[in-house]
DNA sequence: ATAATAAAAGATTAATTTATCCTTTATTAA
DNA sequence: TTAATAAAGGATAAATTAATCTTTTATTAT
């Protein structure tokens, strides 16, 4: 469904969320060590990340990442900023011109299942206090 | 959502119920013809296809493939012929021992998209006169 | 100022997926 | 029975995704 990248992401900012309720700044090293992900594979999500205004960076001695401030980051953000908007836009049958005018053989039969999905990705914030209390690694 | 692979798999799947109505046998030139898919490709797919039992394949001067028989084929039979049981079945986020008992934070968020998706793909036949009108290409 | 720390950036490698090419095998029709 | 046809099989190449390694830049605390 998402990339191995996107999944990363996913499980990234809530770490960074459950940290951001006890006031800590968090790290590539404690980040990738708690959801046991690629440190190196890791930071460059991370980085993009930063680069899409979902994290703030510090760098140095008591560097790491917080989460952007003053900001509701939804699940359809990450998604977005890792996988791009194929899964959500895209025809399931990769067709260009599929729509509701011109619709592919199974366009009506997924319709419905994506707007399912969108619905939830928009619905997700990433500081809801049900997702940064289960287990994550 | 699907791999390339799969895609064209469905598209071509469709396409040979589509001659089928006709009476008609389909090889892979015209096939991928048809549904705008590397010709080279398309013969690996269609030869999994063959493994699978989804498709029964025919040598030789007016060879090609035509549906297996006295089938009800399914779209989720097309789906785990080509990209397995992943989607259908593994954790969103990756995890090894997600479960309702131990679920990951986005669990329960999930579940019932994936049951809906998996309920489409079972209730689709590929036979169904609905889907084999409308355009592939 | 300087040493230590941690993220950013860039280059490279590995693995997987997508795609192509070439040879072999089976089948049909002349 | 032979030539043409079409799928099967195997090897290879290209593209994308996943992952690693090394150097640079910024920041903090001593």
């Amino acid at each position: 469904m998402f990339s191995r990248a996107c999944e990363y992401a996913i499980k990234i900012m809530i770490y960074i969320a459950v940290n951001e309720q006890e006031g800590r700044r968090t790290g590539v090293k404690e980040i990738s060590g708690a959801i046991n992900s690629p440190e190196a594979f890791s930071a460059k999500i991370l980085q993009q990340l930063v680069k899409s205004k979902l994290l703030i960076s510090y760098k140095g001695p008591t560097g790491g990442f917080e989460l952007a401030p003053n900001e509701q980051i939804k699940l359809v953000d990450i998604v977005k900023a890792i996988d791009g908007n194929k899964l959500l836009e895209s025809c399931v049958l990769g067709l260009e011109n599929c729509s509701a005018k011109n619709p592919c053989p199974v366009h009506f039969k997924f319709i419905e299942i994506r707007d399912r999905l969108k619905e939830t990705l928009l619905s997700t914030e990433i500081r809801d206090p049900q997702l940064i209390t289960k287990g994550i690694d």
